[in-house]
DNA sequence: TTGTAAGCGTTATCAC
DNA sequence: GTGATAACGCTTACAA
């Protein structure tokens, strides 16, 4: 490949005036603009990333490393994910930078890599825990994160965020059930390792409570992970032992995966899945509307994650953490500018993309901190309950 | 960040021997070593990525840069390949920098820049078109890339790639309707601008030929993107005018979405779906496997794309090429070595990959010239047909 | 408007 | 074993 010496000779100039011509500098004159771009073009030249880089610029390109966990590649919400995000990137003019960690400390060691090599300009954080090193991590590092998802500490810690009101999510669906008549709702979980899964199980508690129903604990069984896991949990709820009116009319599953499963379940052993609390059919609800939701039969009552909304915001409020950082690399807190910025988007959407395509779907956006956004998710009522 | 002068101020030795530690070349002494790894560790030191790049590393990242589509949003088969390709690269100690084309001439420039730019050690294709100037391109820009699919003049060419037999996988389709008692057997497909839609076809044709069926032009309908396209399909298989014989018993869809569209479009005109030439049913298949084509109602008799396998083994060729590449800067054409190595793969599976998890599914590969795979895909039978 | 020259942080090539 | 020093290709003061 040619360089900007090979430019620079063959213009018959210095790769000073190479550099400004093709950085679109003012001071150069349009004769020599012109030949220079010429030039380039022809040589099919572009500016070595490398160098560039290596004397301060930017990158343009923001990482994604999920931590991988088993089974990951039928793991539908990480595809979403990951491509929503490489199409919110592209609209920010990005590029992004996929890995995956293999192990919580292998995590650790790619945040330092990251940052110690200057390979991107940020990075977007999913599956937050309530107690998130990564968090204080990416901070004594200096690298600029969003994450999606929050700790019970966001309000004191103040990074950027996008979250699911997930608790939120729950309420809808438990207001929805005991709105047809349910009473004996039951809720069936993944492992509460995650912000998102506390957060779910407690928006269960409270639509509960403040229908004035109680809460069985007997009706709630998570950690639920295999399918082998899933069936003994259903098959439990299903044996209340002498008594047969402590069988739920209703299973809120906390994810749209884990509803299928249960949906599977209830269907190998007769049990017609569906809406109303009568009758011997029991009515089952996830979480996410992930694509299959809608195709599978019965279709899925679930709850909406936006998630390409939510890649946008997350894109969004990066961006201008990474202007803010190239602005003045010594500051330590956010500019009162970008906060502004950030807030501004309360009022009229999310228009801050530079291309078109992003979702201009009108989400409910409450903003509940600087850079800190709640989006409240959607229930999608079809025919499982 | 902590640059290599810092660590060997500290450890009171010259940055050669400091980068000749981390880098573990065998003329350092054990002491000096330990000293200076410790002091790195302790102040977070990774060596930055664009020097290291300047001055002619590898960046141990592969682009993947598709085409953006109109609804990309909601493309099941990009999102599944782009998270295999990630897992996979992952296994291969890459990351995988993922762009978005706008246009097809964006496309191009988006190569030149890669390859101008060094950002990347090469690059995957996908959606190969039978005229694709992309490989050409590449070819020229000497950026070392493996292909996702082929055109016509493949062996000539002599890239790398692997794809999918497509023909046969819709031959297999055919066969087994017409095993059924099928006779008329419609095709439904999308636009044929891409090799592997046309290779579709063509296995449709020739199935029919060989069972000596006759191929009905009118039981052909391609260019079907829109829903409502595809309705309009339909209800023209449907309306055969006078002569009701001429009805299909049958339809191939040329990928699951088009199927599932197909049949939602039945059952909302109350045409059962499902098996058997005879009564009043119509069959429908589908092409790919996509997560959710186990999910609908009646689930898919598909024909399943092995994306995991296909993507580690597009990542093993990718390698050596690059590797080949990093070798000699000068060499034209691939070294006999790397050949040899391409085919030892024939025998024996695909274990080249370093850390586990790889898709060891024993796939049927057969390799259909240097580097060049060809994977069989399974015909899997379920509901729809 | 243009050119000179000093970095940016590595690794590689020589010396010692 | 270890250390100067020269690239690597670019941007950006500073001069002219």
């Amino acid at each position: 490949m040619s360089t900007i010496f090979d430019i620079a000779r063959e213009a018959g100039v210095s790769i000073t005036t190479v550099s400004r011509a093709l950085n679109g500098y003012s001071d150069v004159s349009e004769a020599t603009r012109q030949r220079v771009m010429e030039i380039a073009q022809s040589h099919n030249y572009y500016p070595s990333a490398a160098a560039r880089n290596l004397q301060g610029g930017r990158t343009d390109t923001v990482a994604f490393a999920p931590l991988l966990r088993e089974h990951m590649e039928s793991e539908q919400f990480f595809k979403e994910f990951l491509g929503l995000l490489t199409l919110s990137a592209f609209r920010h003019n990005l590029s992004l930078l996929a890995t995956v960690a293999d192990t919580p400390s292998h995590t650790t060691k790619i945040y330092r890599e990251l940052a110690g090599s200057g390979r991107v300009d940020g990075v977007i954080l999913a599956d937050i825990k309530p107690e998130d090193e990564r968090i204080a991590l990416l901070g004594s590092l200096k690298l600029p994160f969003v994450a999606f998802g929050r700790t019970p500490d966001f309000a004191e810690l103040k990074y950027p965020l996008v979250d699911v009101d997930n608790a939120a999510g729950t309420r809808a669906v438990v207001d929805y059930l005991v709105g047809k008549g349910h009473r004996r709702v039951a809720y069936l979980g993944g492992p509460f390792n995650t912000s998102y899964s506390l957060h779910r199980y407690s928006g269960f508690r409270e639509s509960l409570k403040q229908h004035g129903l109680p809460v069985d604990d007997r009706l709630v069984i998570a950690d639920l992970q295999e399918r082998a896991e899933t069936a003994e949990a259903v098959a439990q709820l299903l044996q209340p032992g002498e008594d047969n009116s402590r069988r739920p009319t209703a299973i809120v599953a906390a994810n749209d995966h884990l509803a299928w499963q249960v949906i599977q379940e209830l269907q190998e052993r007769g049990i017609s899945v569906g809406s109303g609390p009568n009758g011997d059919s029991i009515a089952v609800t996830g979480f996410d509307d992930l694509p299959f939701a809608g195709y599978v039969q019965p279709s899925l009552t679930t709850v909406r994650q936006p998630i390409a909304a939510i890649s946008d915001i997350l894109l969004d409020l990066l961006v201008m953490l990474i202007k803010n950082e190239m602005q003045s690399k010594r500051k330590v807190s956010l500019s009162a500018k970008v906060i502004r910025l950030a807030q501004d988007k309360q009022s009229g959407g999310h228009k801050q993309v530079d291309k078109p395509g992003a979702e201009e779907s009108e989400q409910p956006v409450k903003w509940i901190g600087a850079m800190q956004a709640l989006v409240v998710p959607e229930l999608v009522i079809r025919d499982s309950a």
